[in-house]
DNA sequence: CTGAAAGCGCTTACAG
DNA sequence: CTGAAAGCGCTTACAG
């Protein structure tokens, strides 16, 4: 008799209509008790939760977000670059402890690098009137979130800067992590060092390819193209063309990888050859295991955690009425020796 | 002149009204051209169209599931136990990308074996209204999702089936898989082999363990209890736990750890020893550059993408009017040979 | 402290 | 093929 309301079909679900009736008050005072309003007599507040409670009855978010002033959804969009990969994995999952405690849910999407992507993701996520915006963005024009911003929902840029639009952003500083990572190649003799890098069109894998040429420069070393690839997403195309590399003429003595299915990829091929005491290498981005390889991996680590809590304080303080000029933030990287970095030149060909 | 609607405060999103009112036609039209409903004029739906364009406008899908008979958000939740974790973040990309093709939008959240955040984690999924729900449980009484079934919500539970609740199930064949892995590690030789397990209460922790006794009890051997280290979370207390157990007087000679981050924490605590070559160890679930490690790390394999699809395509099916009854799948395990789990018992001592 | 009326942005059900 | 009216479940704005 608890459980099953007579005369209703499946598929039914109370409404404050249905509340009301049954503590025999208005909808408004049912209304009131739901969201907490102080000035509700108590014995009143008791009926209403008991009929409610009776009834299962569940307040509907699109119904209230659709009358309310504010209009806000309780929701709020994370769109990254793929959830499946541990950084943004982490992101989402940072992000997400401060909404659940802001009693926020999220809408979580993943762009791959589609810039087709990003625009149908974002437009769903003006659909559903989401109240803001984590974006790690594929795309390099984000004028089109303009109208969005204008009607009020903050947008925070993450891992990649806006572009062509005026929003907040919080950053790893991935060209002085690399440039560090390069310079302490070259602290233990290395001249012949090897770039890996992911697209291009990268926001991050650009950067850091930059603090590659600037260390080199910076040593007064002439970039060497052959030296260089670019374009490299996997953990099979760095392998082979890390492979290449080592098997010409005059093979860099190191490595430095952009990404951490890149250094994976490298560390096969070296491996592969036998030659682990000898090449150095250092990677960006940590990854599980990397001490448990032998030499560990020496890498540029990210903290994907402080990123995404500035990401969200900055949100959320957005959502609570700051109206300051949007903000840069810069979230540093920290470097890991773990061995793989410090192979010194000479140990190239000793016991080969 | 095409940006910017003159009159309007920062704030405004134009409505179905607004671009009625610019393409001169009622409302209606409006939603017709909006829904693609056929049968509009041409020359009406250029209008409308240009229109909408013009003010950016956006349609509400929460007032538009407010008032369409079925009610649907275009919103599903996707509740796992960690969204960072590798296996989670698999499952829910995977569905992401089959949502993605429908126009479905996903609320993802993290259980962290935490009941009550379960409870408020449905509680919202209720409140946001979302058509369907995956969901790896972390209670192990779901009587009280009845009132959303009832109301028309459908329910897939992936890698933990469900308790006191009717709804469908994919699950892996955890206890076969480890069966199987431990059996695998007797061929060698092996008699002494130790557990080393998840969460007591988590289901597949426990089909794990069961999977791990029922492969002693057919070769004859007794459990041993002090072999046995279960409710590990971590890597940490996992490599503690591993280390405690290779240090007492009559050590096991191989390992079977039931999770990965356990697998990952034996394999140091062997390390740290210089054992990797005499004590044998094979891991439920693969991870990222086990077979790097040397020796390669051998392991029970389950298909996350696999259990995904599986689920998602349960689900899309339910909110297609299957209305048959509920099923439970079964994704099968694979076993990975790699090195690790192939080293015979006589290697025990024999360099030490 | 409580409630009746209006309206959020849209679709339904109907009439033309 | 097009539109005016009603109503989804709720909050606002107001009156008592």
């Amino acid at each position: 008799m608890i459980d099953v309301v007579p005369g209703r079909t499946p598929g039914y679900r109370a409404t404050m209509k249905d509340v009301a009736a049954l503590a025999r008050v208005s909808l408004k005072t049912v209304s009131r008790v739901i969201n907490n309003e102080p000035t509700v007599n108590p014995e009143l507040v008791e009926r209403v939760r008991r009929a409610a409670s009776q009834l299962h009855y569940q307040p509907n978010f699109g119904a209230s977000a659709l009358r309310r002033r504010d209009g806000r959804s309780s929701t709020i969009g994370v769109l990254l670059e793929d959830l499946s990969n541990p950084f943004s994995a982490t992101i989402y999952r940072a992000v997400e402890e401060m909404a659940i405690a802001r009693g926020v849910s999220v809408l979580g999407g993943s762009f791959d690098e589609d810039p087709q992507r990003e625009h149908e993701l974002t437009s769903s996520m003006s659909r559903h009137r989401v109240d803001g915006v984590i974006i790690a963005p594929a795309s390099h024009d984000h004028q089109y979130l303009r109208q969005e911003q204008m009607a009020g929902v903050p947008f925070v840029f993450v891992d990649r800067p806006p572009h062509l639009l005026d929003a907040d952003v919080v950053l790893s500083n991935s060209r002085v992590g690399s440039s560090h990572a390069v310079k302490h190649l070259m602290r233990y003799g290395h001249r012949r060092i090897a770039f890996l890098g992911d697209l291009t069109t990268i926001y991050t894998a650009e950067e850091r390819y930059q603090g590659y040429c600037e260390a080199l420069a910076s040593a007064g070393l002439v970039l060497e193209n052959t030296l260089v690839a670019r374009d490299l997403r996997t953990i099979e195309s760095a392998q082979v063309v890390a492979g290449q590399l080592l098997d010409a003429q005059d093979p860099p003595s190191a490595f430095f990888a952009g990404q951490n299915l890149l250094t994976i990829g490298a560390v096969r091929a070296i491996r592969e050859r036998g030659l682990q005491q000898r090449i150095a290498i250092v990677g960006f981005d940590d990854f599980l295991l990397a001490d448990l390889l032998e030499p560990a991996v020496t890498v540029v680590a990210q903290d994907p955690i402080s990123i995404a809590r500035t990401a969200a304080t900055l949100l959320f303080a957005r959502l609570d009425g700051d109206d300051s000029p949007s903000t840069k933030k810069i979230v540093e990287t920290s470097f890991i020796s773990r061995g793989s970095g410090e192979i010194p030149l000479s140990a190239r060909g000793d016991s080969r």
